[in-house]
DNA sequence: AATAGGTATGTTAACGTACTCATAACACAA
DNA sequence: TTGTGTTATGAGTACGTTAACATACCTATT
């Protein structure tokens, strides 16, 4: 910036101005200022003017891994929040292997260039309740577990249950098997959570929930199984869209026709860019919603600071043709 | 700094020292410098450091729609070769309606905390020609497209179809279909040359291909209007496996069978998570190869920088169940 | 006793920016 | 003429860090 003065004939000050396009400025000059920026090819420094102002214009996302469903829309969802705001996103990627904890995760972003924080926490850290947030900086975990001093925000993988229970009981069903995802995963906790409860309030003794790993293949495995060994079955709920997907294909395979002898539902709905007429009645979340709000709660314009929270997003029942009444 | 150096008694420069973990504090001084950090909750300002040594250990990516396969596997490429540097990702999502050209990427990326600039060009920019990179910092554009003053990277989807037509030729196929993507798209371009090129290279006239937008749907209309009117057809080559998927079930719903009356293959290797018991011959890339190399040559650690590159990472034919000899 | 080598600590400077305030020139009204 | 306001520009400063150099002291060797 000292050489673009200098090349120029005025003062840093004067740069600085044309280069922010401030007012107060005579018109040669400036033009004079343009020519000799582009001359040395004059960027502005993002540190100077970061260490000017104190602010980054970007938030900081740190998951474990982009791959996942749940992340990738996290992922989208926040950008979309972030362009909004003329944000960049600065995002880490935890190691897959190593042991994930909120307060190593807390002092890895802080090291960044970000104005925010937020975590994913798509299982429980181990110092989830002792965790303190550093202060000076928003920070917000995306999970469905509240905490005191810290905000949270997720789609609501409780209630995403109780539509779709609410729906399938409406129906005329009454037990309904359920394939989880992996016990470890927050959004299975809730979501087999709100399948329980639901049964319960019904006074229906749940029957033993089946374990997945949210892919087609162990759906199928779990459809199998129940095809073969529950003969009274009417309604299968899957804790998402892909395990679904591979219960209906071990139906079929196993003869059963769906939705005419057994009803099926997932969550997530997406599954329309890999399957062709897709018919799963499911439940949607508006993720970019989720960003909006995880984004203003990690970065707070003036005013909107403040208390803690925790905020649960209900998700949107897609009724299509994979659920029916129960035989009769 | 200054405040814990006060609190400490010690000299800024000997807070700098602890913080850093350099050798030379004494033991008792470390604790009291230590302890004061704590109590004044100190974080080292990464706009000052950046400042100091002008890196920012963050390399920019910036992408059109982070939804698409392509992208999503590109962040998840960069996001492991980064980690294993010790870098973060800048992301900057375009406006998926604004004009995206190269300039405009750069000079927003350029403004952001960024030793290297990773653009994902997956439609033909309009200033693609006439592009010059900034200098003084890296650039990479991930595209199949070769640059004169640019290094460019990208799986070879010019390849990927020479391999699979290579199979399907082996086989004993002659004619084979072409289910594409949407003309704009890079990808397309080049999935769709190969496969003429392949043809051509054995004298046969290459049918009409048809064109989707990469989605099953699409593929499920493509492969249904085939199964009508061409009888002859024996494989059909879609240009990703969301389309080839759609074009089976297509088939299925004609009568036909897979793979005994007609084979197909795909790209990308997308299918395990969503559907059960995937059969799909297919061509996978490594994408955290391409991912490493992207990243190295946005990147360059001292001695690695220099001239312009094309990298085209080949993919890998992945054989399945969805292919077969023609009927006789 | 003088010198050399190590260790612990402090001082200075520079990285690039933009705010605040000061100054200068000029126009216009009283 | 004097005062008042406007516009264009410059000077000074502070943001937080760390390399390089300087200093002080302590120990071991000659």
């Amino acid at each position: 910036m000292a050489d673009v003065a200098r090349a120029a004939g005025v003062s840093q000050q004067t740069v600085s101005r044309v280069a922010n396009g401030l007012p107060n400025v005579n018109e040669q000059t400036r033009q004079r200022v343009q020519a000799a920026m582009q001359e040395l090819g004059f960027r502005p420094s993002y540190a100077g003017r970061s260490l000017r102002d104190g602010r980054y214009h970007s938030v900081g996302l740190c998951i474990n891994d982009v791959t996942k469903f749940g992340n990738l829309s996290m992922i989208d969802g926040i950008a979309s929040a972030a362009r909004e705001h003329n944000c960049a996103i600065t995002l880490v990627e935890m190691s897959k292997t190593e042991e994930f904890s909120l307060a190593e995760a807390t002092r890895r972003m802080a090291a960044l260039p970000v104005d925010g924080i937020i975590i994913g926490m798509s299982r429980m850290a181990p110092d989830f309740e002792t965790f303190d947030p550093l202060p000076g900086i928003g920070t917000v975990i995306v999970t469905m577990y509240a905490h005191p001093r810290v905000t949270t925000v997720d789609s609501d993988h409780y209630g995403c249950s109780l539509l779709l229970m609410d729906h399938l009981f409406k129906l005329g069903h009454g037990q309904i098997r359920y394939i989880g995802g992996p016990s470890f995963s927050v959004d299975e906790q809730f979501r087999r959570a709100g399948w329980q409860d639901a049964l319960e309030r019904k006074h229906i003794e749940p029957a033993e929930p089946l374990e997945g790993d949210w892919s087609a293949n162990s759906g199928y495995e779990a459809g199998r199984y129940l095809a073969e060994h529950d003969r009274t079955m009417t309604a299968i709920y899957a804790a998402n869209d892909q395990m679904a997907n591979g219960a209906i294909a071990a139906l079929r395979d196993s003869g059963l026709r769906v939705p005419e002898d057994v009803s099926v539902v997932g969550v997530d709905d997406s599954l329309d860019d890999f399957v062709a007429h897709n018919e799963l009645t499911t439940v949607r979340f508006d993720l970019h919603q989720r960003g909006r709000e995880v984004f203003e709660h990690a970065v707070p314009e003036a005013g909107t600071a403040g208390k803690t929270v925790a905020i649960r997003i209900p998700g949107q029942l897609i009724v299509r043709h994979s659920t029916a009444a129960p035989r009769a």
